[in-house]
DNA sequence: TCTGTCCAATTGTCTGACATTAATCGTTTG
DNA sequence: CAAACGATTAATGTCAGACAATTGGACAGA
């Protein structure tokens, strides 16, 4: 940890870095303890809230904790899924939204991920992600839903799908892609006829998972991205019309 | 933004994350410049170290960036792809090696997104593409690589494979997926009878986007998934036994 | 042995100051 | 009159020192 600094400038992103590097590298395991801002100050040769500027910026990474009173300090943080995924999440919606992204590109990316997906939670579901998926489908039916509402179902019903799969680190990795989409799918207003179309093609997901059939799945979720993106250019074409 | 602060402890935190939902929410649009430090410091009743700190936080997580001199301060970031790489794969990284999350799960997961890819890539590639592909294949075949170059290469052609699907979000995706693997797959001791059939299955993936012959990408990605998996098998094997 | 109190270590926050940087404005000079 | 150059100014970056808050452990007493 005890690398060189460029004593000239931007001292603390320098100090994040080299702890970070350690931290990344196995050179400080979960849980160890990092010594305390005054001795890290002292180590670095810098001022203790130039320390705390390197320790905030690992915290908000969530690759450390602290933690006051006597025997506290900063501690190598065991990064879990929990804590993993809302960041996941923030960085894929800010990336989609910053960019200009266009519905197309993100929506493709969507469904290619999640067919990936379909193989495997069709093999592998159980009886709580086929009891949440029909939950989610009958949720969506429910009269006097508001859009926001429905969407934060669709994507719910779509984790469910994720997680039938089975495996964690999939989950992960697609909770950015789908989660990423709602503010998009928030820009679309869901006549009563498009929530119909959609939960029919949700149930033949759901029915294609609970029959293992792969295949199945795999198509219905090629044809709800048509139906999707669809949607999705009529919302453009109207934006660029009005 | 002007959210009301938990006055008896953890300043810090609650006022980044106050900005940042603000800039999640859009109220902060990109480039927007927030208030200095000490106007900051003077909304939230706080003292500008402490403003500093949570501006930190943002900044670690590149929603914000700092800028020196008269009409400089914090402006929201407009989030690059290039930002979000290294934090997507630092935390995927991170996540894999801290949760004991086994070789079988992780390669799983990487291969079936990477499949995914496969009729995009098929679909789109380029030339460019296609020759980033030749080349790490060639360099693979060096003599006198190092297992962990071998492996790096590795990682650069099957994200040459992923950047062919054309789909920048997708890229970002799988980013994660396929470098958290590298960690992994650096515990493996290459032998030339391995690293040949790894070689000639990269050469039938290459040769297979060139035909855009998609199943046959897919199949052979399949079993290139096996044989990894079976390598990983092996090392762990050994590990128990001695 | 158990319990309550005190103490020490550590982070969280504040105050005030100075250094550094970079744009702008005014002045000076060609 | 225009261009270059220096002073000003506003902002972040860094530092020093201090106090508050919190927590665990040690120590003394019942």
């Amino acid at each position: 940890m005890r690398t060189k600094l460029d004593q000239t400038k931007d001292l603390a992103p320098q100090i994040a870095k080299a702890i970070r590097e350690a931290i990344v590298a196995g050179d400080l395991i979960s849980d160890a303890r990092l010594p305390s801002e005054s001795d890290l100050a002292e180590q670095f040769g810098v001022s203790r809230p130039t320390v705390r500027e390197a320790l905030k910026r690992l915290a908000a990474q969530s690759l450390i904790r602290t933690q006051r009173g006597a025997t506290g300090g900063a501690f190598v943080n065991r990064l879990t899924y929990e804590e993993a995924y809302p960041q996941q999440i923030t960085t894929s919606t800010l990336l989609l939204s910053m960019n200009a992204v266009d519905f197309e590109t993100a929506c493709e990316a969507r469904y290619t991920l999640e067919r990936a997906c379909a193989p495997l939670a069709a093999k592998r579901r159980g009886p709580d992600h086929l009891a949440a998926m029909q939950a989610e489908i009958t949720r969506q039916g429910a009269p006097g839903l508001t859009d926001e509402a429905f969407c934060a179902s669709d994507v719910a019903f779509h984790r469910a799908l994720v997680d039938a799969a089975g495996n964690p680190v999939l989950s992960y990795q697609l909770a950015g892609a789908v989660e990423a989409m709602q503010p998009l799918m928030n820009m679309i207003t869901f006549t009563a006829r498009s929530r119909e179309e959609i939960i029919a093609l949700h149930s033949r997901i759901a029915d294609a998972v609970s029959a293992q059939e792969p295949a199945a799945v795999e198509a219905a979720l090629s044809e709800l991205e048509n139906y999707t993106k669809s949607l999705g250019a009529q919302v453009m074409a109207e934006r660029r019309g009005g």
